[in-house]
RNA sequence: GGCCCCGUCGUCUAGAGGCCUAGGACAUCAGGUUUUCAUCCUGAAGAUCGCGGGUUCGAAUCCCGCCGGGGUCACCA
């Protein structure tokens, strides 16, 4: 049989981070085994409705470099894709189930039902629940109520004093009793389903084998298992997943942070691939010391048995950021370099980059790279390579102790430097020269080269002395060497 | 509170009865490379495997109890 995985979001604000996590496993998965890749969207809620979340959505799943087989936008053999566009399909099944007698309707007004529960609850009620009030109304009312177009829901009818058992891939058996659950809404009095029902019926209908979703989801998966059951449907296998908290506490979560929506992380200059790498190890592991995975090496190796049992995983954000900067590190520069441009202009950041060139952008980021953690930090530690720095000159002087010895020091650099061509202008070239000419004038490296490092940066750390004096190159060297100069 | 899930270094985790004097990675600290910062390399510290009982020649691994944490109890998903 096809493997057939699906990611549900909402259109109720941004795709959260923690989804994603959950989407990488739904769609490694599905790739794993020659599978389909779903996408649909669960649209139901329309209180909450979030005017262009969804579009959002699908498009960050695109930007952290996943496509789905079946979906929203291409469509697939079991659209529409949205449940929306799917009312009628939910209705007739709701209907379906008050025929078998494992549903009815309910007439209980919102303002009764919370009078209700405001009584259990000052009862001392264990928990609220769904007193079943209209389970066995006579039918001469629920008709009469039906005919008059009293406002009602659709509740399933739990039976009593049985047990449901969910098979959960990374749990094993979990045993619920019957007489634990409510009698949930399945369609609402909107004419909207409620999650248990869309949810259940479309991954019927759409033929999902697998769902992956969050921990949280463990309470209600009776419910859903009762549906499952009350169709006469084969169900999916069921895996829960390990929340994500923040580290520190127990807590989900919070901007306090940092980022929490997808986008959010890519806007503030991470890398998708090492998002997603990070994101990998959150409740799974391959079993080996291999910790460096690119999508596709990782929809190779997953599997639902090296799932993680735990309930909450925290999300290191230091660790997100060692991740991040391996990739600065070590992906193709050039290939950094478009990104990095590509990053600014999507997401409107200054780099400061003026109207410099790809190339000398792109020679910068060699030269500084190492010193990156996200994208967002080019601009604070490569603003002398576009523009004159403003040099301190307390702190030039202070590297040699005096002004005079400090002037030349540079003096003599400045003169040296003008004797090498524009040809020889390179790394290692100018080192080979430069520490002659030190060894010649008995100047200490460090105080030498702290002093031109100072002169060409206005800084104290920046890339080695003669990296930085390539890219910058000999005019801007010179000119920026005689400034000092007085 | 009822029901359900979970519990190995600060964190992510390896571990499926002897390979464990519990391994790796991030973070931390120290050394090395070096003209600064960073990278890189090496090393250190860090977990009596939540606790207490069993079972067994032997338990992080199996069983029971307890404790702790989390989730959930909506016409939200």
């Amino acid at each position: 049989m096809e493997v057939r995985t699906r990611i549900a979001p909402s259109p109720t604000g941004e795709l959260h981070i923690g989804h994603l996590r959950t989407l990488l496993y739904d769609y490694a998965y599905a790739k794993k085994n020659n599978g389909k890749f779903i996408v649909r969207v669960e649209d139901t809620d329309r209180t909450r409705f979030v005017e262009g979340s969804m579009d959002r959505t699908l498009d960050v799943i695109i930007d952290y470099g996943i496509m789905w087989d079946e979906g929203p936008r291409i469509g697939g053999p079991h659209e529409p894709y949205e449940q929306s566009k799917r009312l009628g399909i939910y209705k007739k099944h709701a209907e379906e189930l008050v025929a078998k007698g494992h549903g009815y309707y309910c007439f209980c007004t919102p303002e009764r039902l919370e009078k209700m529960r405001e009584e259990q609850r000052a009862s001392g009620a264990p928990k609220t629940v769904y007193d079943r009030h209209c389970r066995n109304l006579p039918p001469e009312e629920v008709e009469k109520n039906l005919a008059n177009k009293v406002r009602h829901v659709v509740r399933l009818k739990v039976p009593a004093d049985e047990t449901v058992v969910l098979n959960d891939l990374v749990h094993g058996e979990v045993v619920f009793d019957t007489n634990e659950i409510d009698d949930a809404v399945l369609l609402k009095s909107d004419g909207y389903p409620t999650y248990h029902l869309a949810a259940m019926v479309d991954d019927h209908l759409m033929e999902i084998t697998h769902v992956l979703r969050g921990i949280d989801w463990m309470p209600s998966s009776p419910v859903h298992m009762l549906i499952y059951k009350s169709f006469g449907w084969e169900l999916p296998v069921f895996v829960h997943l390990p929340n994500l908290k923040e580290m520190g506490s127990n807590q989900k979560l919070s901007k306090r942070f940092g980022a929490v929506a997808a986008v959010d992380f890519l806007q503030d200059g991470f890398l998708a691939e090492a998002v997603l790498n990070f994101l990998m190890f959150l409740g799974w592991n391959p079993g080996t010391e291999k910790e460096i995975y690119s999508l596709e090496e990782f929809t190779n190796d997953f599997s639902l048995e090296k799932l993680q049992k735990t309930d909450l995983v925290a999300f290191d954000r230091e660790k997100l950021t060692w991740y991040n900067g391996y990739y600065i590190r070590n992906m193709d520069v050039k290939m950094l370099g478009e990104r990095l441009l590509d990053w600014a202009e999507i997401y409107s950041v200054d780099l400061g980059t003026k109207d410099r060139s790809p190339d000398y952008v792109i020679k910068v980021l060699e030269a500084v790279r190492e010193r990156m953690k996200t994208l967002m930090d080019f601009a604070d530690i490569t603003a002398y390579f576009f523009d004159k720095p403003k040099v301190d000159r307390e702190m030039l002087i202070k590297q040699s102790g005096d002004e005079g010895r400090m002037t030349g020091i540079i003096t003599s650099f400045n003169e040296l430097l003008t004797t090498v061509s524009y040809d020889d202008w390179r790394k290692d070239n100018l080192d080979r020269i430069c520490h002659a000419h030190l060894t010649a004038n008995n100047y200490k490296p460090k105080e030498a080269f702290m002093n031109l490092r100072i002169a060409l940066s206005g800084e104290t750390a920046t890339p080695p002395i003669f990296d930085t004096m390539e890219v910058l190159g000999r005019n801007e060297v010179l000119e920026r060497l005689r400034a000092q100069i007085r």
